[in-house]
RNA sequence: GGGAUCGUAGCUCAGUUGGCUAGAGCGCUUCGUUUACACCGAAGAUGUCGGGGGUUCGAGUCCCUCCGAUCCCACCA
């Protein structure tokens, strides 16, 4: 025997991997006259580590990848790494913060250098972590969010956009993290319930409640519903004197729609600068707003003896005070929703501040010959079937989400990631793709939303990176000179998780629409989350929860980890991954390794033909060719999971335990052979690394890389001769099952369903009420008599056991 | 408040447009070490398909309703 009894995937699958690549077999090829097949990676951030939710994504998108090769087709997956903006001037931050200094301290140029340090020293993992995982990505095409040719387009985006009336700058009311100090998008915004006290407050003749003293200081507008008639002696407009926190103020009044009659006293006052729907309040009646809070989470002087105190310290401190006024009515226990930011856990303040946007609304873009706003090319995309969400229910969110839309706050008050071309000089303001010539133009400090520079992925990524500093040509230029553009675009497949398809999937196709004219990508696959076996989300603080699928891969063979996540996926579903499916998997490893153990024994090295004799020869290729279709249409359907299990019955329960039984008696060596080296092309797309191994180890095709193969030759079969093993088949498994008990079980059925047909028949009212009083009592009879036989026959069952 | 998904064997889940007696893996019971594999083989037990109603010749599948779980969006001061 020349492999040993056990497969270690430990001992060759870098070897192989490595193969591969010496090998070229994942590098594309945009001039081939075969169909071209893409896939843009969504790119994992470049400093981070692989976990179990990249892993899937991983997973999918090889098994797609590698059967489109199967196939015939020219394939495209194309690898690269995010900068992760928000996360990655984050950690770099609370690292200066830990020696004691901080990026306003040291400045944005030394900031930015601690950033690249930091960076480079973590950017080859994940690299190395995607290719252990098996993922066939053409490595000689990985792109970078921020390499020269992707800040190009993202500035060569960002000025037609701004050219175009599409990105404007306004004073608008943000999600601030002070924490952070930055903006967060709506989208970020997580709620969190949480307990706190609610207060009324007496506020001149009115009541009103809050959960916010510290942002009161400045209220003078109080406002109530128009058709409320509790309040109808006051009009819109009116004014008057109302002893307050910090000595008297004057408030007016305002009516508006927006207030809830029903919630609380139905009147409230307003804080323009810290709230969103109060921001509107204002916008809508014209009204004076005023900052409480700096961007510090500080008070500010308006609060008298509070100021430049944090609002948490100073909300007890305003409470008491207000109650030595006998300005509190009461206070109450009252749960309500605390807005966090998602990335980084701080608690959301929302701020008026400079920002600028992205206009969802205005008809700028040409899309099929008419002008159209981003909103409803958005939205067309999807209605005309240009671009099919899979699952299909996902389409429906995605228009909820669509009108609900917002225009879009691109940026961000933070250092890493691309800066907004445009340029300042006292009055004069510049958009452009290089800086202005002159002097004392200065550059807007922001940064944009990280999101903004991955919307435009799926192309800027094809580009030719070489024409990154030919600024003469155009954008439209630039995608016409770009082989992998033409050869691949739109994108074949979109393959993601369901969580970013409003941050990531949505934003690609509103930028890309607008910016190529093309959709980025025809089919959008939504994969779940890979939770852990509780249904507990998998996270960095709960350490229990997480599986490794680094030291999984390494304990029990990445291919086992590869088909313990395909075992569980459905689309849009979340699945619960335990270690037992891992492990259940990588039995099904040795179980193939063990086929190919016994075929090489006893073909020895002799080379496979299809030449099938016996009628077990015929069925397996008729099973065979079954499941090679099988694999091919699930697939087309992204049914990974159905591919899967037609995958491992075949190998299983038709290969293993009957023919290569059978063949025990018969040996039909070349048959054998050929069967399996079809099983190891089926197969390799999900278990990639140990076919290669196989194949190799069986020495068919020295030279030649299974990684490399088409899908398998059909051999010819007769049906009729199958189905003859069909029949052997049956009489085996009769043989099996001892006599006695085969015919009671036989019978237990029988009885079994007579006594159903009896019960419902007496259960129907219309049959005790017109047939005949005999005939109803003879039914009942019946039934007893069938359920004593039922009885009798369970009790021998038992006997027989026993 | 709006929406989505799920509820099938002890556990994790399949079940495509309604169609024979509802499936898989693990676990469990019994037997077996037959020279590919104990990371094995054979046999076996287990289900009111969440409850109720409806459409139909026929419903796990379609419709209504109720119960339970999860998630998303919006958010009331």
């Amino acid at each position: 025997m020349k492999l040993p009894s056990v497969y270690e995937p430990g001992k060759y699958e870098n070897e192989v991997y490595s193969l591969w690549e010496e090998g070229g077999v994942f590098t594309a090829d945009p001039d081939s006259s075969k169909e071209h097949f893409s896939i843009s990676m969504p790119p994992p951030n470049e400093t981070g580590t692989l976990h179990m939710g990249s892993a899937l994504f991983v997973v999918l998108q090889d098994i797609l990848s590698r059967h489109a090769r199967q196939q015939g087709k020219d394939v495209l997956w194309l690898p690269g790494t995010d900068h992760a903006a928000l996360a990655t001037d984050n950690l770099v931050e609370k690292r200066l913060a830990e020696q004691g200094t901080s990026k306003h301290q040291i400045g944005r140029e030394a900031f930015l250098k601690e950033v690249q340090q930091f960076v480079g020293g973590n950017r080859d993992r994940i690299v190395s972590q995607l290719k252990s995982m098996g993922a066939s990505c053409d490595w000689s095409r990985m792109r970078y969010t921020l390499d020269p040719m992707l800040n190009r387009c993202v500035n060569e985006v960002f000025v037609k956009m701004y050219n175009d009336g599409l990105i404007y700058r306004g004073e608008r009311i943000i999600n601030w993290d002070p924490n952070l100090e930055t903006t967060v998008s709506d989208d970020e915004v997580v709620h969190k319930e949480e307990k706190a006290p609610f207060y009324t407050l007496q506020y001149g003749p009115f009541q009103i409640g809050t959960a916010r003293p510290e942002t009161k200081f400045g209220d003078k507008y109080v406002v109530m519903h128009p058709d409320d008639k509790r309040y109808a002696q006051y009009k819109h407009g009116d004014s008057f004197e109302a002893e307050w926190i910090n000595g008297p103020v004057t408030a007016t009044i305002i009516k508006d729609e927006a207030i809830d009659p029903d919630f609380g006293t139905g009147v409230m006052t307003i804080t323009p600068w810290h709230d969103h729907t109060d921001f509107e309040i204002a916008e809508r009646h014209g009204l004076e707003r005023e900052q409480i809070i700096d961007f510090d989470g500080k008070l500010l002087p308006v609060a008298g003896e509070f100021a430049g105190m944090k609002i948490d310290a100073a909300r007890p401190k305003i409470v008491e005070k207000l109650k030595s006024k006998n300005l509190v009515v009461k206070s109450e226990d009252y749960t309500h929703n605390l807005a966090l930011n998602d990335r980084g856990g701080g608690v959301i303040d929302p701020q008026i501040m400079l920002q600028w946007f992205v206009d969802v609304n205005r008809p700028a873009v040409n899309w099929k010959g008419q002008l159209r706003s981003l909103r409803e090319v958005m939205r067309a995309v999807i209605e005309d079937g240009d671009i099919k969400l899979v699952p299909k229910r996902f389409e429906r969110t995605y228009y909820r989400w669509i009108d609900n839309l917002r225009d879009w706050n691109i940026s961000r008050q933070i250092w890493w990631g691309h800066r907004i071309p445009i340029w300042y000089k006292g009055e004069e303001v510049y958009a452009g793709t290089q800086p202005p010539k002159g002097q004392g133009w200065e550059q807007d400090a922001d940064t944009l939303d990280t999101w903004f520079s991955s919307a435009l992925w799926t192309w800027s990524t094809l580009i030719n990176p070489s024409l990154a500093g030919d600024f003469n040509l155009s954008l439209d230029e630039l995608l016409a000179r770009s082989p992998d553009y033409k050869a691949y675009h739109p994108t074949s497949v979109m393959e993601t998780g369901w969580d970013i398809l409003f941050f990531w999937v949505a934003r690609m196709i509103l930028a890309t629409t607008y910016a190529t004219g093309q959709i980025p990508f025809k089919t959008v696959y939504l994969h779940g989350l890979v939770r852990a076996e509780g249904g507990k989300k998998m996270s960095k603080s709960d350490p229990d929860t997480i599986i490794d699928p680094m030291g999984v891969g390494q304990k029990y063979g990445t291919d086992a980890l590869r088909l313990a996540l395909v075992s569980g996926v459905s689309a849009g579903s979340d699945q619960r991954l335990g270690i037992g499916r891992v492990v259940d998997n990588r039995n099904f490893c040795n179980k193939l390794w063990n086929i190919a153990r016994y075929t090489e024994g006893v073909a020895g090295e002799a080379q496979p033909k299809a030449a099938p004799k016996t009628p077990a020869d015929h069925w397996i290729l008729n099973k065979l060719s079954i499941l090679t279709d099988g694999i091919s249409a699930d697939l087309d359907n992204f049914h990974f999971h159905q591919a899967y299990q037609k995958l491992y019955h075949f190998v299983w329960d038709d290969l293993a335990d009957w023919y290569v039984e059978s063949s025990k008696k018969e040996p039909r060596p070349s048959v054998l052979s050929a069967v399996l080296r079809s099983t190891l092309i089926c197969a390799h797309p999900f278990m990639p690394f140990i076919t290669e191994v196989i194949w190799r180890e069986l020495g068919w095709d020295q030279q030649g890389l299974l990684a490399a193969q088409t899908k398998p030759e059909p051999i010819e079969f007769n049906r009729d001769e199958s189905g003859k093993f069909e029949e052997t088949r049956a009489a085996i498994l009769a043989e099996r099952a001892p006599d006695r008990i085969k015919k009671l079980l036989a019978e237990k059925q029988a009885v079994h369903r007579s006594i159903e047909t009896l019960e419902k028949r007496l259960a129907n009212q219309e049959y005790i009420n017109k047939a005949p009083e005999e005939l109803v009592q003879s039914t009942r009879q019946e039934l007893n008599a069938q359920k004593d036989q039922l009885r009798s026959i369970e009790t021998e069952l038992e006997s027989l056991k026993g």
